[in-house]
DNA sequence: TCTCTTTGGATTGTCGACAATCTGAATCTT
DNA sequence: AAGATTCAGATTGTCGACAATCCAAAGAGA
């Protein structure tokens, strides 16, 4: 039994109740607040968002779209849980895809673009220096990299693909995991020469080098994985 | 005003009604009865189903999820209206996207699937035979050849992703424009050099014939939408 | 004591009605 | 006559209540 949570002051922008709900619900989801694998209970919910069971199921659907839950007819919602080897999926077909959006990057991006997300990266650097140990921000700014970057390939269906529900997906593992202990200082190191290749209009390169960035962030998973498997077989 | 239509009987297995219900505005959407930016009248549409409108706000989120219809809060909700240039972006990310599930296919795919999707290419060449000028079955056949492959890639999210939402978008373009005029034969052709590859177990082989087999088809698109922008600069 | 059945409680699915908002036509002003 | 404004009609958003279904605990039978 939470305490009920005040919609209508804060969270807008978004017009209906069904709407701001959701986009509560996948915070919540992504951040952890409710645990994987948890059932969602309608009547229960909706008391502590302080709103009917109608707008709420419509979230749910949403939700459901999004991956971030599974739902059972007649049975129920609960929020998907997540098996290492999914992660791993995801991070391969993020391989393919971000790759190719970094060789369109390359082709579209605007002169401004690159300059903005050239000091998005140096304000990066200056927060891995100041929490030098804990790289809180740098989690979700390695995503706002990538974000913008796929935001840049001007490839709509490709934007929403990524920016929606893979984006949360990931973000989700992240904060479950926390995987992004595999040191900030490089990763944003490849990230400046990714925005080089970008800035050299060499898409091939680009690409190249954003499908190892992603590729070592996977082996650095499955790494972090296998020991515990190294007895099993097949 | 449409007539109303049964639901209840024929189309079932999917247990709840909005669930049901937007079974059938996939289909009605993807073959065009309900043509691209025609409105979505939420009464008109609970009468022809003869349901209420709840469920049937549930299922149109969810075909907001599929990317089948676009939703203005508090104005309604149309049916999606492509672009020629969304298709080719499609295209593109199939390119990449199934390209990967093809290295992957030749990885894991079991010698009884590939000598099942071996069956089923043969069954296309007699359905090309026997209808040689319309070559409607090839239409949703081919779909057949490139969902088998997904599915043959054991990625579960990748088989989420081609064969969720952008499946459904495929397949409505293909309706819409007809676009699969492009010789069936060379098509089949192709499938099977592919498939040739796969058995052979490689998979860099068949990564690629997948891309170019694909590629060629975007640019037929392509092609087919330049001559009237030949005038056109920028 | 174990298993199968039953039954009560709770949850999900569905419905009809009311309130909030938008669209478009008719009216008024300049 | 052109434009802005108002107002009616319809549509979307939201709610509370009822019906259908599922889950788990209690009880009956072997």
């Amino acid at each position: 039994m939470a305490e009920i949570i005040e919609i209508t002051e804060s969270t807008s922008e978004l017009r209906t109740l069904a709407d701001k709900v959701c986009e509560q619900l996948v915070t919540a989801i992504v951040r952890g607040d409710i645990p994987p694998g948890q059932k969602i209970s309608e009547p229960e919910l909706a008391r502590t968002y302080g709103i009917s069971r109608g707008p709420l199921r419509e979230a749910i659907r949403h939700l459901e779209g999004l991956r971030l839950v599974v739902r059972i007819p007649h049975v129920g919602a609960r929020v998907v849980s997540l098996s290492p080897e999914e992660l791993v999926e995801i991070y391969r077909i993020r391989e393919a895809l971000e790759g190719m959006a970094c060789r369109l990057a390359a082709e579209n991006m605007s002169t401004a673009e690159i300059e903005s997300l050239r000091q998005l990266l140096y304000q990066h650097e200056k927060n891995i220096e100041e929490i030098d140990g804990r790289a809180y921000f740098q989690k979700e700014g390695d995503l706002d990299f990538h974000y913008r970057i796929v935001q840049s390939s001007k490839n709509t269906k490709l934007f929403e693909l990524l920016g929606g529900e893979l984006y949360h997906l990931v973000r989700m593992y992240r904060y479950q995991f926390s995987v992004s202990k595999s040191r900030p200082q490089r990763a944003l190191k490849e990230h400046h020469r990714i925005l080089d290749a970008i800035e050299e209009r060499d898409g091939e390169l680009a690409e190249m080098l954003m499908r190892r960035h992603i590729g070592r962030a996977r082996r650095n998973i499955e790494e972090s994985l296998n020991p515990k498997n190294k007895e099993e077989r097949e």
